[in-house]
DNA sequence: TGGTGATTTGCAAGCGTTTTCTTACCTGAC
DNA sequence: GTCAGGTAAGAAAACGCTTGCAAATCACCA
């Protein structure tokens, strides 16, 4: 079967007490001692079973990922590989493992935090995109178990959370339009119970209420984090009486959509509508034309994240609640009047 | 503390062991008694520990996602979260988690299998975009452990694996090419040492050379899955002494930055280049002009790999080793010539 | 009444570790 | 040569669960 620290004791002339202890780096261990148990272990090829291991120490060197539910919308941009890829990349260098599990429902979604925290699965959680009023928050603060946020808590300011300042950068999204000559301009918001759309929808409002331009509702469009949304948010632009001439998207994906269903109803960006949208994705400077859009530094926000809930993990006391990714405008061609 | 097995059974009045067998639906238990495990189970708010169970039962529910090394390549791909999003689809269907590790090193990706298949972290494997002579193949069979690959083996044809036939795709877009009034046609290969550029590239030459076509040496550019190879393969184009009319390219995401690069040089897809490449990423629909694309059916090549893991591993014999998804071509305008 | 068999439950060992408590051993000072 | 003081190693109990085996209970019939 599988060779067990028993084994190791054994070839070794040792007690597996002795062989746990070299295995942690106990420091009272003697060189001869480690010596024996090494070459143990290498002739054997023995590796430690984690499960028992964690049994006992209760912990599991894992962080917990839960997608938010219905996370289809989010998968299916690049933006979620992004983010994944520096959450791995600080994983990884701390040793730590991910555990993905998805959900469906509310439900689902509930029945995978219970297994992971109460299965005492993972070290902590990682909660992605959380929505305003968050159950699993809610639940995770009870169980007083260690998680950080990807996003932020409406309700919850003391929650350790890794974000852009997307009130500023909806703000600055805007006040880009402005500055290019822009007086109609309309929003796309995400889905309407996240909390990031409603930041962003607040920054581009406070920068027409500023510029004392009008706010109307009908300029607001609802969206989803899918490119067919750009496509269908289309019609709904034709059916304006008046129509804006520049937009803030507020996903890379839903700009990539409106711009394919513009052209397609014969309206050009950015000759006849701007567009600034948000995220960067890579394949947004090779659209056509290149999206103007706000770096959000997705990877950092990985890895941030991951660092944070890590940091927290290893008894750190960590002060500071909320680290704020910085956020810059990369202008490209989207959203540049006639040139 | 957390609330355990004995807890329950000292609510309930009955024995553990009783409980553990509620809990995993033992037939022979009385319907009172089940009644009242339940309730105590209930109102203790308990979950079984995981850490234990596996312990004991030597399964985990967990499968783990080995990434092929540089994992960055794939990751800023949207091919990767298409396929994560099949494969967690299937594992959250059968109850089951994905555990994921990346590593930078051929050193590090082995630990990281040795963590989860010694370590007994893990029930199955699945292995991404397998390299020729790949050691961590050779290593999960010398193991003996459950795995699948979503990719094939170009070494062990007895191998469960997921794939498609990627050398009757590359087939089938050259020949668009070529029905199209190709002649001179060039393509543009992922990482060499994959068997998938291997299958491609052969499948590319094969309709070459029965339609009686040169197939020059330089006209076969090596790239990675990054969308700045497509930009950089441009140079390459450029100085070619006689430049393909087409090109077969073996990522979407590389289309994105060659059609881009063509454009600043002042090339035009389709009509001074055209070109068909591979994946049918949802944004490659979007793209201007849209790219002609095999699709090769990504969320099911991930949905199909986790399902038949997890049917080797609940014991069912399974004798069909290779499973092929479907590709088919999707002709947009990057290859339509003068419309 | 006691024996038989079927059905439900409990006992206890074990899964592979860690860790506390003890013991054995060694060093050096008196 | 004895004993304090310290260091290195072992014994054994846990961690929370499963499961083979034995015991208990009950119905039934001779």
């Amino acid at each position: 079967m599988s060779v067990t620290i028993k084994d190791v004791a054994r070839i070794a002339g040792v007690s597996p007490s002795t062989v746990s202890r070299v295995l942690s780096n106990h420091p009272k261990i003697s060189p001869a001692t480690v010596r024996k148990v090494r070459e143990a272990m290498e002739t054997l090829g023995y590796h430690p079973n984690i499960m028992a291991k964690s049994l006992v120490s209760k912990n599991t060197n894992t962080l917990g990922l839960v997608l938010p539910r219905s996370a289809e919308e989010l998968f299916a941009n690049p933006f979620f590989s992004e983010v994944l890829r520096g959450m791995l990349a600080c994983a990884n260098l701390a040793q730590y493992d991910l555990l993905m599990s998805s959900a469906n429902s509310q439900k689902e979604e509930l029945e995978a935090v219970n297994r992971m925290v109460l299965g005492r699965r993972v070290d902590g959680v990682i909660l992605m995109a959380p929505r305003k009023n968050d159950p699993i928050v809610e639940k995770l603060l009870e169980y007083d178990f260690p998680f950080v946020l990807l996003g932020r808590s409406l309700e919850h300011q003391d929650v350790h959370c890794v974000n852009n300042d997307n009130l500023k950068a909806a703000y600055d999204a805007t006040n880009h339009l402005i500055a290019q000559g822009h007086r109609r301009i309309g929003f796309v918001s995400g889905p309407k119970d996240m909390v990031v759309s409603e930041d962003r929808l607040e920054g581009y409002r406070r920068a027409m209420r500023e510029a004392g331009l009008a706010c109307r509702e009908d300029w607001v469009i609802n969206a989803d984090f899918l490119q067919e949304s750009g496509f269908h948010a289309i019609s709904l632009v034709m059916n304006l009486p008046e129509r804006p001439t520049a937009f803030v998207i507020t996903d890379d994906i839903i700009a990539f959509g409106m711009i394919r269903g513009l052209y397609d109803v014969g309206l050009r960006v950015p000759d006849d509508i701007s567009i600034v949208s948000f995220n960067n994705i890579n394949l947004s400077e090779l659209s056509n034309p290149p999206i103007s859009t706000i770096d959000i530094g997705i990877y950092h926000l990985g890895y941030l994240t991951v660092q944070l809930l890590i940091r927290k993990l290893s008894g750190e006391s960590v002060s500071q609640t909320q680290i704020t990714v910085p956020h810059r405008l990369l202008v490209r061609k989207s959203s540049m009047k006639t040139m």
